[in-house]
RNA sequence: CGGGAUGUGGUGUAACGGCAGCACGCGUCCUUUGGGAGGAUGUAGUUCGAGUUCGAAUCUCGACAUCCCGACCA
């Protein structure tokens, strides 16, 4: 991608009380754009990165046996007044339409479109389980949308649930997207931390997976015993690690990029989601839930992983793996390796403007973050080299301009 | 939802109740060219609605919006 056709614009002054760190660097570098509180825009840079959290996620979803759909968001009230949630949910979007006085929903969650959805075709115990999965924008009513990426009313959520014969098989699955989420934050550049959370009326826990940083809400105690951690929500409840037992919890600040819920029979019941078992009696099905917040795991990514200067991406995640600077009196030179990289597969972003001065392209290049920049320079190609930085480091490497695309594979691989 | 702060060109900011100014951006020209350059010139603005006043960006009331704190967050 030339950088002089790119669609957005980096700008050096932000409102003063726009204060998250996430949402200034995400402004700034014309990753995204606001519309309101809450809801943004994504630009080519922002949905490049947000794509490649999703094809991280979509990936894990597969590997443990989702199957992706897409479900609507407009959805009918019946559905949410029959488990009760019309009236009780207080951040469900509600509206009339003006034309045919009809009541709708625009869906936070899918509980009510996926169970009667998935009683439509399973009916037998040899049917399941069966995980059905989507990534599509949810709504919710938020009295108070903040923090940049972290906590909108329009955001995109990858959503996941599993339906099984027995609570059994339940507590298998429930393990095995356990450690497919630690996968998919751990491919995405964050750590998250195991959590104990409250489960509600209908078990014991939920769990959250959160990240620990000053820019986090919630509040978590992190024992060290064994790495797990207990939203200060339920401690006050049951005090210590629900694990170990440990009374010594440290007390942290944290960002809930997922979590993961056992159902059990609360909306199968609600819509009699019943499956026929060995023996032919009706059955009502086992279901777990599981969500991570994509948005929320961009902004959670850059609050994590930046500097005085911007954004420093993970490469599993960045909008283009290096970052091509022409400042010299060659701009032939700079085309060439452009042309050489892009032959590779390898994504370019490459800085073409004749106009631009080089310290510009420089602060510009660290406010966007993308991992590598490499730079034609004079200086450089009097050797015939070119320099090869990595944006979280300050070292530069002088790198032979034929070789560029092998360094470049070598230090990816 | 309770409390607080703030709304001025595309962006960031100034202006005692008395001519709306500066910087960035954008356009044109000249110079400059390795860490967000300099000069010339052009472009574009007081959130909306009432009220007070000879006169309102400025004071009052209301609406709307944004940010922050709190409450809330399957």
């Amino acid at each position: 991608m030339r950088q002089s056709a790119l669609f957005a614009k980096t700008q050096k002054q932000l409102p003063k009380d726009e204060t998250s760190t996430n949402a200034r660097l995400l402004l700034r570098a014309g990753f995204v754009h606001k519309e309101m509180a809450g809801v943004y825009s994504f630009l080519p840079l922002g949905l490049r990165v947000l794509n490649n959290i999703a094809n991280i996620i979509r990936e894990e979803m597969f590997a443990i046996g989702g199957q992706e759909v897409f479900l609507p968001s407009l959805n009918p009230k019946q559905n949410w007044q029959q488990t009760g949630r019309w009236e009780t949910l207080d951040d469900l979007f509600r509206f009339t339409s003006l034309y045919t006085k009809t009541d709708y929903a625009l869906a936070g969650t899918h509980e009510e479109i996926i169970v009667p959805l998935v009683q439509r075709f399973v009916s037998s115990y040899k049917e399941l389980p069966v995980a059905i999965f989507q990534i599509q924008n949810k709504f919710r009513d938020e009295k108070r949308a903040k923090s940049g990426l972290l906590r909108g009313r329009e955001f995109l959520m990858k959503d996941l649930y599993s339906f099984h014969a027995n609570e059994q098989d339940l507590d298998r699955y429930y393990q095995v997207v356990k450690e497919s989420y630690d996968r998919i934050f751990k491919k995405a550049g964050v750590e998250a931390v195991y959590t104990f959370a409250s489960g509600g009326t209908f078990s014991k826990y939920s769990h959250e997976f959160q990240v620990l940083t000053q820019a986090g809400e919630d509040t978590v105690h992190v024992c060290g015993a064994c790495a797990l951690a207990v939203n200060e929500e339920i401690l006050r409840e049951q005090p210590g690690c629900p694990q170990c037992g440990n009374k010594n919890l440290r007390r942290e600040k944290a960002i809930e990029v997922g979590n993961i819920f056992k159902l059990k029979t609360k909306y199968s019941s609600a819509f009699q989601l019943t499956y026929k078992d060995e023996r032919g009696e009706n059955k009502e099905v086992i279901m777990g839930c599981y969500g991570i917040g994509l948005n929320r795991l961009m902004g959670t990514i850059v609050e994590t992983s930046h500097d005085k200067r911007g954004i420093i991406w993970p490469e599993s995640v960045a909008p283009f793996l290096v970052h091509l600077l022409q400042i010299s009196d060659r701009p032939k030179e700079a085309e060439a390796a452009y042309e050489q990289l892009q032959n590779a597969g390898i994504e370019v972003l490459y800085d073409d403007r004749e106009e631009v001065r080089a310290g510009e392209k420089f602060a510009e290049a660290d406010l966007l973050g993308i991992p590598w920049r490499v730079v034609i320079s004079d200086k450089a190609l009097a050797q015939e080299n070119v320099e090869v930085k990595e944006r979280k480091s300050e070292r530069v490497e002088l790198v032979k301009l034929q070789n560029i695309t092998d360094f470049l594979r070598a230090t990816n691989s």
